[in-house]
DNA sequence: ACACTCGGGACGCCCCGTTACT
DNA sequence: AGTAACGGGGCGTCCCGAGTGT
């Protein structure tokens, strides 16, 4: 109650329901929610299905809850953060890059995706809930970018003439499509290639990188 | 070329399985895997579990099957075919994201976003089969372009610093993650913003390394 | 001795579970392990597959509970308890065939047998828990009565040079026999015959190798 | 129509039969009838199911032409026939145990035991038609025995007090319940014992074992 | 007559997310 | 927060007929 996430309820420190959270997380990030039983989640948290109810009232609350207290937290200190602390976009933008190449480096990563990415494509088309609560992830991630951009506009690093909304949203939908090309791959290089990519559109935004006038 | 896959056994006429692979292929699409019954699909199709099974040797190789069947022929049709109608590389990149584009106005694709994707986010981290599969779609698909480039830089078009195998992967990356963004969003326009980088991007592999026309 | 049973977890008062074996214990005497539905138990029992899922793991589970925990406890109260109550090991057999007669002769006791060896017959070769668990049974009862006849000796009134395990063995599948026997033929007669036969076998066991009464 | 057997209808060489009924017998034997599926059956036996349902209207139809040229005739060739060509009835009861006991120590039969009594347990509560069939084969080896017996006592050989019918009866129920017995052990040791067990009281049966009067 | 492909549903066991009571 | 019970639905198997061809 003191300490408010902006997006949900207040949760204090409450050990069972993080714990419930957690195993649920990893659960549904690596096989998605439908494939996700209740009962595996329990009997990996090692608690009981009163636990659960007492906390959750349903599989689809504790989905939510998910996105919301997991999948969001996750994306901003993974991903906005670092980005936000480098003051040039274009190399924030490969920051980002790094970040989750990096990330997808770690063992068992690489198998698993995107937490984000895998629950958009399996939820976003069966349950309005779990669209609206990813879609506003997506639109922060989206609007961080954007913002940067339009930062850099300003200081005259960034073309005028880009439209930051669209790219931002290019970067974004590029690199989700990249790591799940490199999950479907199991393979990191296909994303590393991605990367370079996104990294050379991003330099085509400089204001020096655009010399010759558009047709 | 139209009717016999090659990985499987060619069936003669058998409206049967047609039908089956029809109804699983739209429900799948639409709804996943996971969340696609059998009850449902027979439902929609009128058959029973005797048919279906009279076809298949369980649900998953249903699901191997519309893979095979279905996904497979229509990326080929839909995105390929008409890739290798055109002759310039960089051209036939955007007369793909057209052909995705157009699909993606029609009524409930948006919605429902691309069976390619969708499946491959939902499926590839769950089972090898399904993975297996998808991978060599995405493949064809990559290697298409990979060798139209590849042309490209035969002729003289593309530049021949640039790596056709890295730009296809981002191409089709890019793309896919373009369609899952929109379907997110309920919105086309997400994915043609996407599209216009992506020819921006597909522009700079040029030999005169033109600057991008912005969308 | 009378609620727990030394194997499996000792039940307290659980009446939802001692009605399922009751119910299942009972379908699998009168039709077997196949034969019985999970259904037909379930209708039997009034209960329904939650109840059931919660006691037991699977039919397998349940069917070998049902050895455990009914079968074995009614071969020791019916049989091996009159058995051991006679001190003279050659009138404790007859003892033991004069009970299963009067079993036997027991409405609807005829058409359905001996539960154990129903059941011995059904699933021994199929399955090994079911093996194993009715192979201990069968263990009991035979060393049971090679126990007595061991007494027998040491007391002096059992031939010494007679071997109680192979007369005990070949007492116990004999009164299984004619139990199948007496089954088949919907009769107790044939029963009674076999009785008299084992009695006769038993009496030849005797020191003084006394003749046979005829039966 | 020439070769006429005499159960059931006359039946010349149809191959596609034969293998059904061998392959069916081959299941049932092993697994038992419930546990037999067609499925199985037709595959082992590379036939299909139009064939199946050609030759037999169901499968208990089926169940029961295995159990009448099947079971019958084995069970004649094997115990009956042997039995028949030795005069000594003791000497034959004990020829009969000898074959049975080297039956079961060739390989995979031990595990399966006899497929006269396991189809006896499985099948005699269940259905009407099984048990006719399976106690006429019974009785014709109950009376086989009983009739050498007879023989016996027209001869002088065997006492002519003893009862031949309940004698015989006791005889083949032993024998079944030893081989069931052994079976479940997995072992034919228990077996033997009782092969022993039977001699010696089909010994007793001999004029001259009876020196004393019974009381 | 004989055998095969195809299709039908009822039923198999099991698991699911959920509720009720303690 | 935990145990017990719920009952609908999951996929797959069962035995069986219909239709076809040979």
């Amino acid at each position: 109650m003191s300490t408010a996430t902006p997006s949900t309820r207040p949760r204090h420190g409450d050990a069972t329901r993080d714990a419930l959270l957690d195993v649920a997380f990893d659960q549904m990030y690596a096989k998605g929610y439908h494939a996700s039983g209740l009962k595996d989640i329990l009997a990996a948290s090692g608690l009981t299905k009163g636990a659960l109810y007492h906390h959750f009232g349903s599989k689809l609350e504790l989905g939510y809850a998910v996105v919301e207290e997991r999948v969001l937290p996750l994306v901003r200190e993974r991903y906005l953060k670092p980005f936000g602390q480098v003051e040039d976009p274009v190399a924030a933008v490969d920051r980002m890059g790094v970040r989750m190449e990096e990330e997808l480096r770690r063992k068992g990563v690489l198998e698993r995706g995107c937490p984000l990415n895998n629950l958009v494509q399996e939820m976003s088309g069966v349950d309005e809930g779990f669209r609206r609560r990813l879609e506003s992830i997506l639109e922060e991630w989206r609007s961080t970018i954007a913002s940067g951009l339009r930062r850099g506009q300003a200081e005259g690093i960034i073309d005028p003439d880009s439209d930051p909304d669209a790219a931002a949203t290019f970067i974004v939908a590029s690199l989700l499509g990249a790591v799940g090309f490199a999950k479907n791959a199991r393979d990191v290089v296909p994303f590393h290639a991605c990367r370079g990519a996104v990294n050379a559109y991003a330099a085509t935004l400089r204001v020096e990188a655009a010399p010759l006038p558009s047709s």
